[in-house]
DNA sequence: CTATTTATACATCGATCACTGCATAAAAGG
DNA sequence: CCTTTTATGCAGTGATCGATGTATAAATAG
């Protein structure tokens, strides 16, 4: 690791003095378009070449603003997420039931991995990130802790049914979670591959296919045919 | 793209005159390394003088060797793959059922995403590799083909199991597959955030819970809310 | 105006990238 | 023996990596 980074703390925009030379571009702007290709190239195979030419400005420009490119890029992951969670959020946290819930998630998530409705990178670029391989431990422990935060909306939400009543008892709130955060991560490297969204809809929709047979109880279906419910 | 390079040919070991100094390091030993490195790292995060320290070989007797670190990387891909196909598709090919077929998959692949019966590393060369994502077209296109090579299986397996009489004839075959596959998929990417084996089986039992329900028709299960089509 | 502050362009830093030239060492054939 | 063939070690190729130093241009404060 080269040097440590601030994480990025929105950086109160009306706190400064601004005695000299104001900046000439956009922040946001530039954020945008930096995080654009992070999300389709990756950290590693993204220069600071390659994102000054795409962000529009000079490499000093570019360290005045965001100090290194390890906190560009935790800048750049907490704009894509504010930006695009509640592309595969929205619907989940509206939904009235827990597989409502999932299965908006999987859902939204088909349609946001291909596109969304404008022409936004394929793939998921927290879960495609390949950040902290080796070094950039700092990186890759937040690439992980974002992943994570899926994990943890969705089992909250399972857990919030059983109180409900909308889910058994018995049902294993982390294992289900855990499911559908696979699944959707599986979802991301196969838009990556080049998966359409029809595919990835079929994907969530299969997923779910057996929800009833697990929420009640996961460990009867190994062998013997469930009832087929509805 | 720095050069072409020619797929491995497995380049007969008896045809060589061998005239001058033999080899002194084997061949198939460095290459293991090779292979478990860029398993580990990928393709971009791994160095020659990376490679060249786990190989335990000089620069030169490397490119002497393995040509190029595209060629090497493919030959390593090509190694991972023969040498280690069989602990993920073994039982699958010995099932008698499609459903024992995809169920063995996805266990096995459990097994052997979380170091096996040995210290493997966790994960899948061929699903995490993020080779291709710019240059790299022909690295890209390999690893492209070899994951495509998992879903032929799948499904061709599932073609079989409709005239066997083991699927309704109604089933799509497609999308089983192209389910079980990101199932697949989405485990590597859990496997190499640290999940353990406990909970990727967990996942497999999960994902084939509705078998029941969705080998005779898929088209059932969307209760809620109509497809939102792309 | 001057002074101060800041953004930008250009050149460049040392380190590392994939890769190679060269001299040497070692094992084979004759 | 000598010659041929090949592997190895070391230095070094140009290119690119992330990151900076310097000088200049521009805008505000006083």
């Amino acid at each position: 690791m080269k040097n440590s980074f601030p994480m990025p703390t929105a950086s109160s925009p009306s706190s400064r003095p601004s005695r000299g030379r104001p900046r000439e571009f956009d922040r946001q702007t530039a954020l945008a378009a930096a995080t654009r290709l992070f999300w389709i190239r990756g950290y590693e195979a993204t220069s600071i070449a390659d994102l000054t030419d795409v962000m529009g400005i000079g490499t000093k420009s570019l360290y005045a603003a965001f100090s290194s490119k390890d906190a560009l890029y935790a800048e750049a992951l907490q704009y894509y997420y504010t930006t695009y969670e509640g592309l595969v959020w929205a619907r989940f946290r509206a939904a009235s039931t827990a597989r409502e819930a999932a299965l908006a998630f999987l859902q939204d998530s088909a349609i946001a991995m291909t596109g969304g409705d404008c022409d936004l990178p394929h793939g998921c670029m927290a879960t495609l990130a390949t950040v902290g391989g080796e070094g950039h431990s700092e990186l890759g422990e937040l690439m992980r802790a974002t992943r994570a935060g899926g994990f943890d909306l969705l089992k909250a939400r399972f857990d919030r049914a059983k109180s409900d009543g909308d889910l058994e008892a018995t049902a294993d709130t982390t294992k289900l979670a855990r499911f559908v955060q696979t699944v959707q991560s599986g979802m991301a490297i196969r838009a990556r591959d080049g998966a359409d969204r029809a595919e990835l809809h079929a994907v969530a929709e299969i997923a779910l296919s057996g929800w009833d047979n697990i929420t009640g109880s996961i460990d009867h279906s190994m062998q013997s045919k469930p009832d087929p419910l509805q």
